[in-house]
DNA sequence: TTGATTGCAAAGTCTTTGCATGTCA
DNA sequence: TGACATGCAAAGACTTTGCAATCAA
């Protein structure tokens, strides 16, 4: 997904960085308007902020995206939240994975191309390729025909830091 | 811990299966008994209730521990089994797993080596060996000396059947 | 205009907590 | 007996839902 966005741009050589990307980014906006649109779902401020919040905030709960939004603007109902929330993920936008013991965290799809890391000890979240799992993937497809969601993979243990 | 439970009784050549059993049993309740009142907590017929559900009913959320119980003798408290929960595996008798979207679900520890596969179409749950993931949890090792909780890791995605 | 969306408040689930009463050791 | 446990009910966290008002198309 993210991969689209980039390439097809290549040409603009003489534009500065910033510009390009500011390109870019109205670019992807364009996009997923569209999206939205074409399904029949309308385009709102309400929704437009919660995709930016997911953006900016990478790993947030539901919580945390109402609050960042509230900062940025005028505020977004918390139910709403959960209603967009839904509404992205169901649109395959965004993602969510369960790190803690209940608060769900979500991110962007695009960027989702990772398995987490939990430490028990101190809570850090730690990205790690999808490479390192990609053995595992391949043993439980030839193994028991089954389909790794790595996506949504979370792994539980402890860091350097905090292992006995 | 399952392994102390079984040795030592082989001499008994002469009982029934049935009889040895029971002894057996009668070993394992003493042993977590004296456990319990070892650390200075009581031995109660909750406790008792909740830890045989467990054992009984495999994976199961503390709501369904609390049925279980319902029918077999005079109910216990939710709350009851929620704090016997937490009791029990601090003891590290029982562990649990997120395999649902909220639900946690527990099991007895002595029986918990294996990993969890959860199939996003059926819902069916899966236990594979821990020998399946021993490659990862070597990378994850060497890699980021991180040490994997293989007892709580839970992969989801889709099963032979459900898969497209 | 008009049907999708939002905000608000109420209700629902799951879990925890305070406290008086009960009970194991 | 006395400290630990339980039951009960209330409170808390998190999420969903109904509905009237609002707004994108």
């Amino acid at each position: 997904m993210t991969g689209t966005r980039e390439t097809g741009q290549a040409r603009h050589g003489q534009q500065t960085q910033q510009a390009r990307q500011s390109h870019e980014a109205h670019q992807a906006r364009q996009t997923w308007h569209e999206e939205l649109r074409a399904r029949g779902y309308r385009v709102t401020p309400q929704r437009q902020l919660v995709l930016e919040a997911v953006t900016r905030l990478g790993h947030a709960t539901p919580e945390d995206i109402c609050a960042e939004v509230q900062e940025t603007a005028r505020g977004v109902n918390i139910s709403t939240v959960y209603r967009t929330l839904e509404l992205l993920e169901q649109l395959g936008m965004v993602t969510h994975t369960h790190l803690g013991h209940g608060a769900p965290t979500y991110h962007l799809a695009s960027e989702a191309d990772h398995v987490h890391l939990v430490c028990r000890g101190c809570g850090e979240i730690t990205e790690i390729s999808p490479d390192l799992v990609g053995p595992l993937v391949t043993t439980l497809d030839k193994e028991l025909g089954f389909e790794t969601d790595v996506q949504h993979l979370t792994i539980f243990g402890r860091c350097r830091t905090c292992r006995p």
